[in-house]
DNA sequence: CTTGTACCCTGACCGC
DNA sequence: TGCGGTCAGGGTACAA
């Protein structure tokens, strides 16, 4: 579900409500969401911290605390953050943890994690621990180091698919398969090219359209398709603006050819024909 | 090293 | 109405 846009709108989201709040009390309802630490461990390393500032590194929610460390959130698949006034905990289906935050003004709120495919994951690290994570993850693509040469770098020696290598987090941090189709489109690139051989023109166009679609849905807070929705239970706009994610079948916008599916990597790849080459 | 596959899990949808 | 197959925004362990 999320992706580097909808983990952004999340995480401004919970700066807004949580930065300055107590957790006062945890309660984990599915334990493999704080796997593999466990839940007494994790509820001891939350309780009674403030969180300073949330913020995102590619689809990671990290929150920082006072006094040093980070609660950092995998939102995988289904993973959905929920924001209310206190209210009786109703044993929900698919609720996989809750805490209550005193608020910086006073102001008491209850945040919970829901997840339906339970692939999310939750962890409390210090410093160095996720120092480490961060040095495994690639280049955030909105940032000014996110130059043709860098991309061009990272695709170089690659003969895996475009596509595929759009979504290793190794090499960019935060693109995932729906950004990393609608981006192929917007460059004309094929996205089952091997990725080593394009040219320099080419590395440019990727780069602006990744950059231009990551924005773009930042701005229209995500996409929603099915799951994904925001703290407060608000649905994105970005689904009303794909031009070949989902749309086997259907005209292309530019070019009027049919948008055609390809698996590569297990995992759906979509394009048109007529204009991406 | 790189690349691809199976798997984790639930739910929606489609054809029969 | 039910049943089996397929697919889904992610990531990891493992094999080739």
């Amino acid at each position: 579900m999320p992706e580097l846009p909808e983990a952004e709108t999340i995480a401004r989201g919970l700066h807004a409500c949580a930065a300055g709040g107590t957790v006062e009390r945890v309660r984990v309802h599915r334990h493999e969401l704080v796997e593999p630490c466990g839940p007494p461990s994790f509820r001891r390393a939350l309780r009674d911290r403030t969180i300073r500032q949330v913020g995102r590194r590619g689809k990671w929610i990290l929150a920082s605390l006072n006094g040093g460390g980070r609660w950092v959130t995998q939102l995988r698949m289904t993973g959905r953050f929920t924001w209310t006034d206190p209210s009786p905990l109703r044993r929900e289906r698919h609720l996989s943890l809750s805490a209550r935050l005193e608020g910086a003004g006073g102001r008491v709120g209850i945040l919970r994690f829901y997840d339906i495919r339970r692939f999310a994951r939750m962890r409390v690290l210090d410093e160095e621990a996720w120092a480490e994570i961060d040095a495994q993850l690639g280049i955030e693509p909105l940032s000014a180091d996110f130059t043709a040469d860098a991309l061009h770098a990272l695709l170089a020696n690659s003969k895996a698919p475009l596509r595929n290598v759009l979504l290793d987090q190794r090499r960019i941090a935060g693109v995932g398969n729906i950004y990393a189709n609608e981006a192929c489109h917007q460059a004309r690139l094929d996205p089952r090219r091997p990725a080593g051989g394009l040219g320099r023109g080419e590395v440019e166009r990727l780069r602006r359209a990744l950059q231009q679609v990551l924005s773009e849905a930042i701005e229209r807070r995500g996409t929603s398709l099915s799951d994904y929705r925001d703290l407060l239970g608000g649905r994105g706009d970005f689904q009303n603006a794909l031009r070949v994610y989902g749309r086997t079948g259907g005209r292309c916008h530019r070019c009027g050819d049919v948008v055609q599916r390809a698996v590569l990597a297990g995992r759906s790849a979509f394009f048109c024909p007529g204009c991406q080459t």
